[in-house]
DNA sequence: TAATAGTCTATTGTTTAAGTAGACTTAAAT
DNA sequence: ATTTAAGTCTACTTAAACAATAGACTATTA
């Protein structure tokens, strides 16, 4: 399951990306639209700029926007940036492994499981981008 | 990613499945061998053995063992037992279902792109068993 | 009856999530 | 220039979930 933090994260970047093109979104109104605690949002919106997905104005007419077409962000780097890992296990984790201090990856079965079960998953959210979170397409 | 609890599970199923049909394992050697910490593997145990995976025998020669065959027992069973959701979202979690309070799943675009995952995932980990656990297989 | 090994209750520590408060910065409108 | 709007940053607090530990209790075997 994904954590809260990378549910809202994904639910704020679906309703940027449903208003792509209409210039800054304010926090406020995305944490109306999307049931998402505000001060929480403020938290992930801002990382989310410090990671060059999105951009953001200061002052009256302000708020955040994507910094680019929501086709060109794929789910798994959204969810890799604020969510952390998208495998089960961290054996089998490409950008947060850690090494199982109690077996050999090469004939461990919990490890070729979980990898099939990754590479079904990535395939899935490398495919999709932000533009599949507006809803109704 | 897998709660800690659901990761120790899954391996001392996998432990237990190599060892099925040779009797009683200790639950020292199963947390000595897959390095589990012994107390929280005792509560992991109990609880597998309440859901009627395992079975168990006290006093000398005692100690754990699957009910069935490893075969008998798919990967998702066991993931729900002990550690719940294997959905990424709760409003796309077939056991563990919540409605979102902020979409119409319906139409909602991150639901339909969290419900394609789960079924990818959900295809594999219905397939493959505790036999599957087995190292070297 | 002594030793073995699972069972049960209770407690502690850590991390994540959430809420709160307030000061600061930038930009637009008046 | 001043006021207002809105994001930025720091700090603290609380609550819930997760992880780990301690010790007493019960059942079984030798």
């Amino acid at each position: 399951m994904l954590s809260k933090k990378t549910q809202y994260a994904l639910k704020a970047l679906g309703y940027l990306a449903a208003k792509y093109g209409e210039g800054p979104v304010l926090i406020s109104e995305i944490a109306l639209q999307k049931k998402i605690p505000i001060k929480f949002l403020e938290t992930i919106l801002l990382e989310l700029k410090q990671n060059n997905i999105l951009d953001s104005k200061k002052g009256t007419g302000g708020g955040y926007y994507l910094l680019q077409p929501p086709k060109k962000t794929t789910l798994a780097q959204a969810i890799r940036l604020v969510g952390g890992p998208i495998a089960l296990l961290p054996c089998v984790s490409i950008n947060f492994y850690e090494k199982c201090e109690d077996c050999d990856e090469a004939i461990c079965g919990l490890n070729k499981a979980m990898r099939i079960t990754r590479d079904a998953t990535l395939k899935i959210l490398e495919k999709k981008t932000l533009a599949e979170l507006i809803d109704g397409r």
